[in-house]
DNA sequence: TCTAAATTGAGAATCTGTCTCAACTGGAGA
DNA sequence: TCTCCAGTTGAGACAGATTCTCAATTTAGA
């Protein structure tokens, strides 16, 4: 068992929360998932593998693990929900490529700054918030310098 | 026919855009709704009015009219999306409350501006993009110290 | 006025996500 | 190790927003 896993199973036990086959089968697949997934990857990654994990327990769980802090939820617009590990990252945004789907995260505090600034002037609390920007990465950039056959479709 | 009405039917004509019956109430019902409208609360509008414009026209001309830049989509995260009209406005953002669900425009050139900077440095062409904070405003800032009921519920 | 092409309406379909409830199970205590 | 029960699960119904389908209608140019 990774570090990683190790310890978000400890968290899971310390917060009373039971460690059942499913939890840890999803654990894994985030961890195996990598970066950022959506509810239906989890699912197709199970069902290729053969797990069986109901649709409504990757919902209740990805609901239980953004709820301690161990996942964050990025609402995509498209009426899909994307999540990613927290793991003790910094908050970052996303640049989100409408040709590729390449999601690219960065990191800007002036931003998160200016925000809470603007927040103070109104009399604003902030809880949250979210912050996408729409593009073209640098990679579907150059190769359509390269190819040029036309728009570049990708919705939106 | 106010000036802004004039002026929207113009551009659909220009593009070449049939100006139908329901294209019309609809462009009409925009102006009426005001500020941030959600396609619903279109419909409602029709409804009360007796004008019979079918949820799909609805539906079919928002996204048209997004399309050509006389509105601007917003997603809201509880997988619902309000329209505004643009109309020569500013580009602002906004702030949400969880607990009255006003929505609070806001400028900030400077994050703007940050944000064409990050662009930049990766190389990634912006097209759009999306900033929202949500938290509690000032009236329901003042109205739970005056009440203090305890949570203000409203999740997120 | 005619006509082709665009547009509409009604309701089915789709897509995420949530809820229900009977069956199951992890893990604390005996 | 055994028991027990509160917490969890699965299957599928349900929900809400949006899109799709396709026959009927309408617009606008000739």
């Amino acid at each position: 068992m990774s570090p990683q896993l190790a310890a978000m199973t400890g968290i899971l036990k310390d917060r009373g929360i039971r460690l059942t086959a499913e939890r840890r089968a999803i654990l894994k697949g985030i961890h195996s998932c990598g970066g950022h997934f959506d509810a239906d990857t989890l699912l197709d990654h199970f069902r290729r593998r053969g797990d069986r994990v109901s649709r409504a327990t990757i919902y209740r769980t990805l609901g239980t693990l953004v709820e301690i802090g161990l996942l964050r939820k990025i609402e995509m617009g498209d009426r899909q929900s994307l999540y990613e590990p927290v793991e003790g990252r910094e908050h970052h945004e996303h640049m989100i490529c409408l040709h590729c789907g390449e999601i690219i995260e960065f990191v800007e505090p002036e931003i998160e700054r200016l925000q809470d600034e603007v927040c103070r002037r109104s009399g604003f609390t902030p809880q949250d918030h979210t912050l996408q920007i729409y593009g073209i990465c640098y990679a579907c950039n150059c190769e359509n310098v390269a190819g040029e056959s036309g728009t570049a479709g990708a919705g939106r």
